[in-house]
RNA sequence: UCCUGAGUAGCUCAAUCGGCAGAGCAUCCGGCUGUUAACCGGAGGGUUGUAGGUUCAAGUCCUACCUCAGGAGCCA
Protein backbone atom coordinates (compact mmCIF):
# COMPACT_ATOMS: atom_id res chain seq x y z
CA UNK A 1 0.00 0.00 0.00
CA UNK A 2 1.47 3.35 -1.04
CA UNK A 3 1.53 6.78 1.60
CA UNK A 4 -0.96 8.58 1.97
CA UNK A 5 0.49 12.03 0.49
CA UNK A 6 -1.60 15.29 0.68
CA UNK A 7 -2.56 17.14 -2.44
CA UNK A 8 -0.68 20.38 -1.94
CA UNK A 9 2.65 18.03 -1.66
CA UNK A 10 1.99 16.04 -4.67
CA UNK A 11 4.38 18.07 -6.33
CA UNK A 12 7.19 16.48 -4.25
CA UNK A 13 5.94 12.88 -5.35
CA UNK A 14 6.54 12.99 -8.86
CA UNK A 15 6.56 9.37 -10.60
CA UNK A 16 5.68 7.96 -7.20
CA UNK A 17 2.65 5.97 -6.47
CA UNK A 18 0.56 7.18 -4.20
CA UNK A 19 -2.68 7.37 -2.09
CA UNK A 20 -5.09 10.28 -2.41
CA UNK A 21 -8.08 10.73 0.81
CA UNK A 22 -10.23 13.05 -0.60
CA UNK A 23 -13.79 14.25 -2.00
CA UNK A 24 -14.48 14.39 -6.21
CA UNK A 25 -14.89 17.75 -6.91
CA UNK A 26 -15.92 17.46 -10.14
CA UNK A 27 -15.91 15.43 -12.99
CA UNK A 28 -15.69 14.97 -17.05
CA UNK A 29 -15.75 11.89 -19.00
CA UNK A 30 -15.74 10.34 -22.42
CA UNK A 31 -16.46 6.76 -23.88
CA UNK A 32 -12.76 5.22 -22.45
CA UNK A 33 -11.25 8.21 -20.65
CA UNK A 34 -12.57 9.93 -17.31
CA UNK A 35 -11.03 12.83 -15.19
CA UNK A 36 -11.86 12.95 -11.73
CA UNK A 37 -10.83 16.40 -10.18
CA UNK A 38 -10.52 15.37 -6.68
CA UNK A 39 -9.98 17.75 -3.35
CA UNK A 40 -9.03 16.66 0.00
CA UNK A 41 -8.73 19.94 1.69
CA UNK A 42 -5.32 20.98 0.46
CA UNK A 43 -5.59 21.64 -2.89
CA UNK A 44 -7.29 20.05 -5.76
CA UNK A 45 -5.65 17.76 -8.32
CA UNK A 46 -6.86 16.04 -11.77
CA UNK A 47 -7.20 12.34 -11.64
CA UNK A 48 -7.43 10.31 -14.71
CA UNK A 49 -8.93 7.21 -15.14
CA UNK A 50 -8.31 5.25 -18.37
CA UNK A 51 -10.69 1.99 -19.60
CA UNK A 52 -8.87 -0.92 -20.04
CA UNK A 53 -6.40 0.14 -18.30
CA UNK A 54 -7.79 -0.31 -14.97
CA UNK A 55 -10.11 -3.07 -13.81
CA UNK A 56 -13.94 -2.73 -14.97
CA UNK A 57 -14.75 -2.34 -11.33
CA UNK A 58 -12.73 0.83 -11.24
CA UNK A 59 -14.09 1.98 -14.63
CA UNK A 60 -17.66 1.98 -13.45
CA UNK A 61 -17.13 3.48 -9.65
CA UNK A 62 -14.86 6.64 -11.71
CA UNK A 63 -18.41 6.38 -13.95
CA UNK A 64 -21.09 6.28 -11.58
CA UNK A 65 -19.49 8.94 -8.29
CA UNK A 66 -21.14 12.04 -8.43
CA UNK A 67 -20.01 15.29 -6.87
CA UNK A 68 -18.61 15.29 -3.30
CA UNK A 69 -18.56 11.67 -3.24
CA UNK A 70 -16.03 11.06 -1.03
CA UNK A 71 -13.06 8.80 -1.83
CA UNK A 72 -10.01 7.43 -1.55
CA UNK A 73 -7.92 6.66 -4.43
CA UNK A 74 -4.31 4.96 -5.15
CA UNK A 75 -2.44 6.20 -8.07
CA UNK A 76 1.02 7.46 -9.72
CA UNK A 77 1.87 11.21 -9.79
CA UNK A 78 2.82 12.38 -13.26
CA UNK A 79 4.27 15.73 -14.13
CA UNK A 80 1.87 17.38 -16.90
CA UNK A 81 1.84 20.80 -18.13
CA UNK A 82 -1.72 20.60 -19.00
CA UNK A 83 -2.66 20.78 -15.14
CA UNK A 84 -2.70 24.06 -13.37
CA UNK A 85 -1.21 22.63 -10.61
CA UNK A 86 1.58 20.87 -12.78
CA UNK A 87 0.63 17.53 -11.67
CA UNK A 88 -1.84 15.09 -12.29
CA UNK A 89 -2.30 11.74 -10.86
CA UNK A 90 -2.99 8.42 -13.17
CA UNK A 91 -5.63 6.36 -11.19
CA UNK A 92 -5.24 2.34 -10.95
CA UNK A 93 -7.87 1.90 -7.52
CA UNK A 94 -10.38 3.98 -5.99
CA UNK A 95 -11.92 3.12 -2.56
CA UNK A 96 -15.69 4.41 -2.73
CA UNK A 97 -16.45 5.55 0.88
CA UNK A 98 -19.28 7.31 -0.04
CA UNK A 99 -21.14 7.67 -3.77
CA UNK A 100 -22.93 10.99 -3.48
CA UNK A 101 -26.19 11.80 -5.61
CA UNK A 102 -27.28 14.94 -5.65
CA UNK A 103 -25.13 17.28 -4.05
CA UNK A 104 -26.66 20.44 -3.88
CA UNK A 105 -24.22 23.40 -4.69
CA UNK A 106 -23.32 22.48 -8.68
CA UNK A 107 -20.76 24.16 -10.72
CA UNK A 108 -23.24 26.43 -11.91
CA UNK A 109 -24.02 29.62 -10.44
CA UNK A 110 -26.30 30.19 -7.45
CA UNK A 111 -27.91 33.02 -5.16
CA UNK A 112 -26.93 34.44 -1.89
CA UNK A 113 -29.59 33.03 -0.17
CA UNK A 114 -29.10 29.62 -1.34
CA UNK A 115 -25.96 29.74 -0.41
CA UNK A 116 -25.93 30.77 2.97
CA UNK A 117 -28.44 28.23 3.68
CA UNK A 118 -26.01 25.43 2.91
CA UNK A 119 -23.05 27.68 4.24
CA UNK A 120 -21.93 24.46 5.80
CA UNK A 121 -21.26 22.83 2.67
CA UNK A 122 -20.71 26.47 0.34
CA UNK A 123 -17.15 26.02 2.59
CA UNK A 124 -15.31 23.63 0.64
CA UNK A 125 -16.01 25.81 -2.67
CA UNK A 126 -12.28 27.04 -3.83
CA UNK A 127 -13.28 31.41 -3.29
CA UNK A 128 -14.92 30.01 0.30
CA UNK A 129 -12.15 27.92 1.24
CA UNK A 130 -9.45 30.92 -0.22
CA UNK A 131 -11.23 33.41 2.16
CA UNK A 132 -11.34 31.19 5.09
CA UNK A 133 -7.91 30.02 4.89
CA UNK A 134 -6.81 34.03 4.36
CA UNK A 135 -8.59 34.76 7.81
CA UNK A 136 -6.78 31.58 9.66
CA UNK A 137 -3.86 33.46 8.29
CA UNK A 138 -4.45 36.48 9.37
CA UNK A 139 -5.43 35.37 12.80
CA UNK A 140 -2.32 33.42 13.42
CA UNK A 141 -0.13 36.83 11.65
CA UNK A 142 -2.28 39.03 14.41
CA UNK A 143 -1.34 37.36 17.52
CA UNK A 144 2.20 36.49 16.48
CA UNK A 145 2.28 40.40 15.99
CA UNK A 146 1.62 40.53 19.54
CA UNK A 147 3.11 37.95 21.01
CA UNK A 148 6.71 39.13 18.82
CA UNK A 149 6.00 42.07 20.91
CA UNK A 150 6.28 40.97 24.64
CA UNK A 151 2.25 41.08 24.69
CA UNK A 152 0.36 39.17 26.95
CA UNK A 153 -3.32 37.31 25.89
CA UNK A 154 -5.90 38.37 28.27
CA UNK A 155 -9.10 36.37 27.24
CA UNK A 156 -11.95 38.97 27.97
CA UNK A 157 -15.41 37.34 29.29
CA UNK A 158 -17.82 36.89 26.99
CA UNK A 159 -20.60 36.91 29.36
CA UNK A 160 -20.26 40.35 31.30
CA UNK A 161 -22.67 42.35 33.68
CA UNK A 162 -22.47 45.66 31.99
CA UNK A 163 -22.51 47.71 28.54
CA UNK A 164 -19.59 49.23 26.97
CA UNK A 165 -21.30 51.55 24.69
CA UNK A 166 -24.84 51.69 25.68
CA UNK A 167 -27.05 49.03 25.71
CA UNK A 168 -29.76 48.91 23.16
CA UNK A 169 -27.40 47.04 21.20
CA UNK A 170 -26.96 44.64 23.43
CA UNK A 171 -27.86 41.20 23.34
CA UNK A 172 -29.18 39.69 27.00
CA UNK A 173 -29.75 36.42 28.47
CA UNK A 174 -30.45 35.10 32.14
CA UNK A 175 -27.50 34.51 34.16
CA UNK A 176 -29.31 32.44 36.77
CA UNK A 177 -31.79 34.80 37.08
CA UNK A 178 -29.65 37.99 37.01
CA UNK A 179 -29.48 39.87 33.18
CA UNK A 180 -26.36 39.40 32.09
CA UNK A 181 -25.12 40.72 28.30
CA UNK A 182 -22.94 39.61 25.40
CA UNK A 183 -19.58 41.31 25.12
CA UNK A 184 -19.80 44.21 22.87
CA UNK A 185 -15.42 44.60 23.48
CA UNK A 186 -13.64 43.71 25.01
CA UNK A 187 -11.66 46.71 25.90
CA UNK A 188 -12.67 47.08 29.49
CA UNK A 189 -11.33 43.92 31.08
CA UNK A 190 -7.98 44.77 28.86
CA UNK A 191 -7.59 47.72 30.67
CA UNK A 192 -7.09 45.30 33.83
CA UNK A 193 -4.56 43.13 31.92
CA UNK A 194 -2.99 46.22 30.81
CA UNK A 195 -2.15 47.25 34.23
CA UNK A 196 -1.49 43.85 35.43
CA UNK A 197 1.07 43.05 32.09
CA UNK A 198 1.68 46.45 31.04
CA UNK A 199 0.85 45.31 27.36
CA UNK A 200 -2.12 43.47 27.05
CA UNK A 201 -4.50 41.89 24.05
CA UNK A 202 -7.65 39.72 23.41
CA UNK A 203 -8.99 38.47 20.69
CA UNK A 204 -12.52 36.88 20.63
CA UNK A 205 -15.50 37.18 19.68
CA UNK A 206 -17.85 39.99 20.28
CA UNK A 207 -21.61 40.95 19.38
CA UNK A 208 -23.71 44.24 18.29
CA UNK A 209 -27.61 43.59 18.19
CA UNK A 210 -27.87 46.24 15.75
CA UNK A 211 -30.09 45.81 12.75
CA UNK A 212 -27.66 46.35 10.32
CA UNK A 213 -28.25 45.30 6.90
CA UNK A 214 -25.30 46.23 5.32
CA UNK A 215 -22.25 44.70 3.38
CA UNK A 216 -20.03 45.84 6.37
CA UNK A 217 -21.91 44.60 9.23
CA UNK A 218 -22.26 41.51 11.51
CA UNK A 219 -23.91 40.95 14.71
CA UNK A 220 -21.50 38.48 15.98
CA UNK A 221 -17.70 39.42 14.86
CA UNK A 222 -13.91 39.05 16.15
CA UNK A 223 -12.21 41.62 17.72
CA UNK A 224 -8.24 42.15 18.20
CA UNK A 225 -7.55 44.54 20.89
CA UNK A 226 -4.28 45.29 22.51
CA UNK A 227 -4.43 47.90 25.44
CA UNK A 228 -0.74 49.36 26.79
CA UNK A 229 -0.08 51.26 29.90
CA UNK A 230 1.17 54.31 29.80
CA UNK A 231 0.59 54.66 26.13
CA UNK A 232 -0.89 58.17 24.91
CA UNK A 233 -3.04 58.37 21.66
CA UNK A 234 0.22 59.11 20.03
CA UNK A 235 1.80 56.03 20.83
CA UNK A 236 -1.81 54.20 19.95
CA UNK A 237 -1.61 55.32 16.22
CA UNK A 238 2.00 54.79 15.45
CA UNK A 239 1.43 51.04 16.90
CA UNK A 240 -1.89 50.58 15.18
CA UNK A 241 0.29 52.00 11.91
CA UNK A 242 2.92 49.73 12.26
CA UNK A 243 0.97 46.37 12.93
CA UNK A 244 -1.11 47.45 9.69
CA UNK A 245 1.52 47.66 7.43
CA UNK A 246 3.38 44.81 8.81
CA UNK A 247 0.07 42.54 8.61
CA UNK A 248 -0.53 43.23 5.12
CA UNK A 249 3.19 42.62 4.39
CA UNK A 250 3.20 39.03 5.96
CA UNK A 251 -0.42 38.25 4.52
CA UNK A 252 0.63 38.81 0.73
CA UNK A 253 3.56 36.67 1.18
CA UNK A 254 1.63 34.06 3.44
CA UNK A 255 -1.82 34.08 1.39
CA UNK A 256 -0.27 34.26 -2.01
CA UNK A 257 -1.90 31.36 -3.21
CA UNK A 258 -5.10 32.33 -1.62
CA UNK A 259 -4.88 35.48 -3.39
CA UNK A 260 -4.31 33.90 -6.93
CA UNK A 261 -7.60 31.78 -6.43
CA UNK A 262 -9.25 35.10 -4.97
CA UNK A 263 -7.84 36.58 -8.29
CA UNK A 264 -6.97 39.72 -5.77
CA UNK A 265 -5.25 42.69 -7.35
CA UNK A 266 -2.33 43.10 -4.96
CA UNK A 267 -1.03 46.17 -6.22
CA UNK A 268 -3.16 48.88 -3.77
CA UNK A 269 -2.30 46.01 -1.08
CA UNK A 270 1.53 46.53 -1.65
CA UNK A 271 1.46 49.92 -1.77
CA UNK A 272 0.67 49.98 2.15
CA UNK A 273 3.45 51.65 3.77
CA UNK A 274 3.82 54.18 6.95
CA UNK A 275 3.58 56.80 7.29
CA UNK A 276 -0.30 56.92 7.44
CA UNK A 277 -1.95 60.29 7.42
CA UNK A 278 -3.55 61.75 11.07
CA UNK A 279 -6.32 63.75 10.19
CA UNK A 280 -7.25 65.76 12.96
CA UNK A 281 -11.81 65.58 13.08
CA UNK A 282 -11.61 69.25 12.73
CA UNK A 283 -9.34 69.05 9.23
CA UNK A 284 -11.46 66.38 8.07
CA UNK A 285 -14.58 68.33 8.44
CA UNK A 286 -13.19 71.05 5.93
CA UNK A 287 -12.40 68.31 3.82
CA UNK A 288 -16.04 66.86 3.84
CA UNK A 289 -17.34 70.55 3.62
CA UNK A 290 -14.72 71.10 0.42
CA UNK A 291 -15.56 68.00 -1.33
CA UNK A 292 -19.30 69.34 -0.93
CA UNK A 293 -20.80 66.78 1.28
CA UNK A 294 -23.45 68.76 3.86
CA UNK A 295 -21.75 67.91 7.26
CA UNK A 296 -21.67 69.42 10.07
CA UNK A 297 -19.07 69.69 12.95
CA UNK A 298 -20.10 67.54 15.88
CA UNK A 299 -21.60 64.65 13.72
CA UNK A 300 -20.52 61.17 13.02
CA UNK A 301 -19.41 60.22 9.96
CA UNK A 302 -21.17 58.23 8.08
CA UNK A 303 -19.81 55.17 5.44
CA UNK A 304 -20.07 57.87 2.45
CA UNK A 305 -18.30 59.99 4.53
CA UNK A 306 -15.45 57.31 5.26
CA UNK A 307 -15.40 56.70 1.83
CA UNK A 308 -15.01 60.11 1.02
CA UNK A 309 -12.26 60.64 3.19
CA UNK A 310 -10.10 57.19 2.34
CA UNK A 311 -10.34 58.14 -1.36
CA UNK A 312 -8.73 61.73 -1.04
CA UNK A 313 -6.05 60.18 0.63
CA UNK A 314 -6.04 56.86 -1.26
CA UNK A 315 -4.67 54.89 1.94
CA UNK A 316 -5.47 54.15 5.38
CA UNK A 317 -5.83 57.43 7.14
CA UNK A 318 -6.47 58.01 10.55
CA UNK A 319 -9.02 60.30 11.97
CA UNK A 320 -8.03 61.77 15.48
CA UNK A 321 -10.02 63.72 17.92
CA UNK A 322 -13.48 63.77 18.26
CA UNK A 323 -15.62 65.60 19.55
CA UNK A 324 -16.98 64.14 23.15
CA UNK A 325 -20.66 63.77 22.48
CA UNK A 326 -20.41 61.11 19.93
CA UNK A 327 -17.75 59.15 22.01
CA UNK A 328 -17.84 56.38 24.52
CA UNK A 329 -17.71 57.51 28.49
CA UNK A 330 -14.34 56.59 28.98
CA UNK A 331 -12.42 58.06 26.24
CA UNK A 332 -9.93 60.94 27.78
CA UNK A 333 -10.67 64.46 26.89
CA UNK A 334 -8.10 66.94 24.78
CA UNK A 335 -6.03 68.90 27.45
CA UNK A 336 -6.32 71.60 24.72
CA UNK A 337 -9.79 71.67 23.59
CA UNK A 338 -12.47 70.14 26.16
CA UNK A 339 -15.09 69.50 23.71
CA UNK A 340 -12.66 66.72 22.01
CA UNK A 341 -11.75 63.30 23.16
CA UNK A 342 -8.50 61.49 22.74
CA UNK A 343 -9.78 58.90 19.97
CA UNK A 344 -8.70 58.21 16.85
CA UNK A 345 -10.26 55.53 13.83
CA UNK A 346 -8.25 54.20 11.34
CA UNK A 347 -10.21 54.21 7.90
CA UNK A 348 -9.57 51.70 5.41
CA UNK A 349 -8.55 52.18 1.42
CA UNK A 350 -10.92 50.57 -1.13
CA UNK A 351 -14.21 51.29 0.88
CA UNK A 352 -13.56 48.86 3.10
CA UNK A 353 -14.15 51.48 6.15
CA UNK A 354 -13.45 51.62 9.69
CA UNK A 355 -10.99 49.31 10.47
CA UNK A 356 -10.00 50.61 13.70
CA UNK A 357 -11.06 52.73 16.52
CA UNK A 358 -8.96 53.14 19.53
CA UNK A 359 -7.79 56.03 21.73
CA UNK A 360 -6.70 56.76 25.29
CA UNK A 361 -8.58 56.32 28.51
CA UNK A 362 -9.75 58.34 30.99
CA UNK A 363 -7.22 57.54 33.82
CA UNK A 364 -8.41 60.49 36.45
CA UNK A 365 -10.53 58.44 38.99
CA UNK A 366 -13.05 61.22 39.60
CA UNK A 367 -13.07 62.39 36.08
CA UNK A 368 -14.14 58.89 34.93
CA UNK A 369 -17.03 58.92 37.74
CA UNK A 370 -18.08 61.88 37.19
CA UNK A 371 -17.87 61.28 32.59
CA UNK A 372 -20.47 57.58 34.23
CA UNK A 373 -22.69 59.77 35.72
CA UNK A 374 -23.11 61.98 32.89
CA UNK A 375 -23.84 59.31 30.42
CA UNK A 376 -26.23 58.09 32.72
CA UNK A 377 -24.72 54.49 33.62
CA UNK A 378 -24.90 52.55 36.79
CA UNK A 379 -21.47 53.28 38.73
CA UNK A 380 -22.18 50.23 41.13
CA UNK A 381 -21.86 47.80 38.24
CA UNK A 382 -18.51 49.76 37.49
CA UNK A 383 -16.63 49.42 40.65
CA UNK A 384 -13.82 47.05 39.58
CA UNK A 385 -13.43 49.53 36.67
CA UNK A 386 -12.51 52.25 38.98
CA UNK A 387 -10.57 49.66 41.18
CA UNK A 388 -7.83 50.46 38.54
CA UNK A 389 -8.06 54.09 38.83
CA UNK A 390 -7.99 53.92 42.89
CA UNK A 391 -5.00 51.50 42.91
CA UNK A 392 -1.83 52.48 40.17
CA UNK A 393 -3.82 54.38 37.54
CA UNK A 394 -1.71 55.90 34.68
CA UNK A 395 -2.32 57.06 31.37
CA UNK A 396 -3.08 54.01 28.78
CA UNK A 397 -4.46 53.57 25.06
CA UNK A 398 -5.15 51.00 23.08
CA UNK A 399 -7.41 50.14 20.23
CA UNK A 400 -10.00 47.40 18.99
CA UNK A 401 -9.68 46.24 15.42
CA UNK A 402 -12.38 44.35 13.51
CA UNK A 403 -10.96 41.03 12.42
CA UNK A 404 -13.75 40.43 9.32
CA UNK A 405 -13.57 44.05 7.84
CA UNK A 406 -9.67 43.17 7.48
CA UNK A 407 -10.11 39.55 5.63
CA UNK A 408 -12.38 41.58 3.53
CA UNK A 409 -10.00 44.28 2.55
CA UNK A 410 -7.37 41.72 2.52
CA UNK A 411 -9.03 39.40 -0.57
CA UNK A 412 -11.08 42.26 -1.54
CA UNK A 413 -14.58 40.72 -0.52
CA UNK A 414 -17.27 43.09 -1.07
CA UNK A 415 -19.59 41.44 1.79
CA UNK A 416 -18.58 40.59 5.28
CA UNK A 417 -20.82 37.23 5.08
CA UNK A 418 -18.16 35.38 3.22
CA UNK A 419 -14.80 36.51 5.75
CA UNK A 420 -16.48 34.05 8.99
CA UNK A 421 -17.03 30.16 9.18
CA UNK A 422 -20.83 30.98 10.29
CA UNK A 423 -21.98 34.47 9.90
CA UNK A 424 -24.54 35.73 12.15
CA UNK A 425 -26.40 38.58 10.91
CA UNK A 426 -30.09 40.04 11.36
CA UNK A 427 -32.56 37.68 10.16
CA UNK A 428 -30.20 34.53 10.05
CA UNK A 429 -29.23 32.27 12.87
CA UNK A 430 -28.31 29.46 10.71
CA UNK A 431 -26.70 26.98 9.74
C1' U B 1 -37.24 51.43 11.90
C1' C B 2 -37.13 53.81 6.91
C1' C B 3 -36.16 53.79 1.35
C1' U B 4 -35.45 50.77 -3.22
C1' G B 5 -35.59 46.18 -5.86
C1' A B 6 -36.68 40.87 -6.44
C1' G B 7 -39.69 36.19 -5.54
C1' U B 8 -41.47 31.44 -12.18
C1' A B 9 -38.60 23.70 -12.73
C1' G B 10 -33.59 21.16 -7.77
C1' C B 11 -30.31 25.84 -9.28
C1' U B 12 -29.62 30.50 -12.36
C1' C B 13 -32.87 33.11 -15.27
C1' A B 14 -36.46 34.28 -19.79
C1' A B 15 -41.69 34.97 -21.04
C1' U B 16 -42.87 41.83 -25.92
C1' C B 17 -49.46 45.36 -25.13
C1' G B 18 -52.94 41.00 -20.09
C1' G B 19 -53.53 35.88 -24.73
C1' C B 20 -50.47 27.99 -25.51
C1' A B 21 -45.11 28.84 -19.00
C1' G B 22 -39.53 28.33 -21.84
C1' A B 23 -33.89 27.88 -21.85
C1' G B 24 -29.10 26.58 -19.70
C1' C B 25 -27.15 23.77 -15.74
C1' A B 26 -28.35 19.62 -12.38
C1' U B 27 -30.88 14.48 -12.63
C1' C B 28 -31.89 9.91 -15.75
C1' C B 29 -30.82 7.23 -20.70
C1' G B 30 -27.41 7.01 -24.96
C1' G B 31 -22.58 8.67 -27.53
C1' C B 32 -17.44 10.21 -27.36
C1' U B 33 -9.46 8.55 -25.49
C1' G B 34 -7.14 14.76 -23.14
C1' U B 35 -11.30 17.15 -20.67
C1' U B 36 -10.56 22.07 -17.50
C1' A B 37 -17.95 25.35 -15.24
C1' A B 38 -15.92 19.40 -21.10
C1' C B 39 -19.00 18.39 -25.33
C1' C B 40 -23.18 15.98 -28.56
C1' G B 41 -28.35 13.53 -28.82
C1' G B 42 -32.84 12.25 -26.00
C1' A B 43 -36.20 12.11 -21.54
C1' G B 44 -38.54 13.40 -16.97
C1' G B 45 -39.33 17.71 -14.08
C1' G B 46 -44.36 23.70 -12.72
C1' U B 47 -50.41 25.09 -7.27
C1' U B 48 -45.39 31.27 -11.16
C1' G B 49 -43.89 33.44 -2.50
C1' U B 50 -49.04 33.55 0.38
C1' A B 51 -54.20 35.35 0.63
C1' G B 52 -57.79 38.14 -1.79
C1' G B 53 -59.49 41.27 -6.02
C1' U B 54 -60.21 43.16 -11.41
C1' U B 55 -60.95 40.58 -16.27
C1' C B 56 -63.73 36.41 -21.38
C1' A B 57 -58.54 35.55 -20.00
C1' A B 58 -53.41 37.16 -14.81
C1' G B 59 -46.44 34.98 -14.23
C1' U B 60 -47.95 39.95 -16.08
C1' C B 61 -52.77 44.73 -13.38
C1' C B 62 -54.69 46.18 -8.00
C1' U B 63 -54.60 45.43 -2.27
C1' A B 64 -52.49 43.21 2.03
C1' C B 65 -48.93 40.07 4.04
C1' C B 66 -44.31 36.95 4.02
C1' U B 67 -39.20 36.14 2.55
C1' C B 68 -34.67 37.69 0.45
C1' A B 69 -31.22 41.34 -1.54
C1' G B 70 -29.16 46.42 -1.78
C1' G B 71 -28.91 51.04 0.82
C1' A B 72 -29.74 54.60 5.18
C1' G B 73 -29.12 55.13 10.46
C1' C B 74 -25.52 52.79 14.07
C1' C B 75 -20.87 50.72 14.36
C1' A B 76 -15.57 47.27 14.02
Amino acid sequence: MPARVYIESLADHVDADVVVKGWLYNKRSSGKIAFLELRDGTGRVQGVVVRGKVGDDVWNAAEEIGQESSVIVAGRVKADERAPSGVELTISAIEVVQAVDGYPITPKEHGTEFLMDRRHLWLRSSQQHAVLRVRSQLEKICRDYFYERGYTLVDSPVLTPLSVEGTTTLFSTDYFGRPAYLTQSGQLYQEAGAMAFGKAFCFGPTFRAEKSKTRRHLTEFWMLEPEIAYATIDDVMDIAEDFIVTVIQKALVECDAELTTLQRDRAPLEQIAKPFPRVHYDESVELLQTAGEDFEWGSDFGAGHETILSEHFGTPVFINRFPTKIKPFYMEPDADRPDLVLGCDLIAPEGYGELIGGGQRIHDPDLLERKLSEHGLPTEPYQWYMDLRRYGTVPHSGFGMGLERLVAWVTGRPHLRETIPFPRMVGRLEP
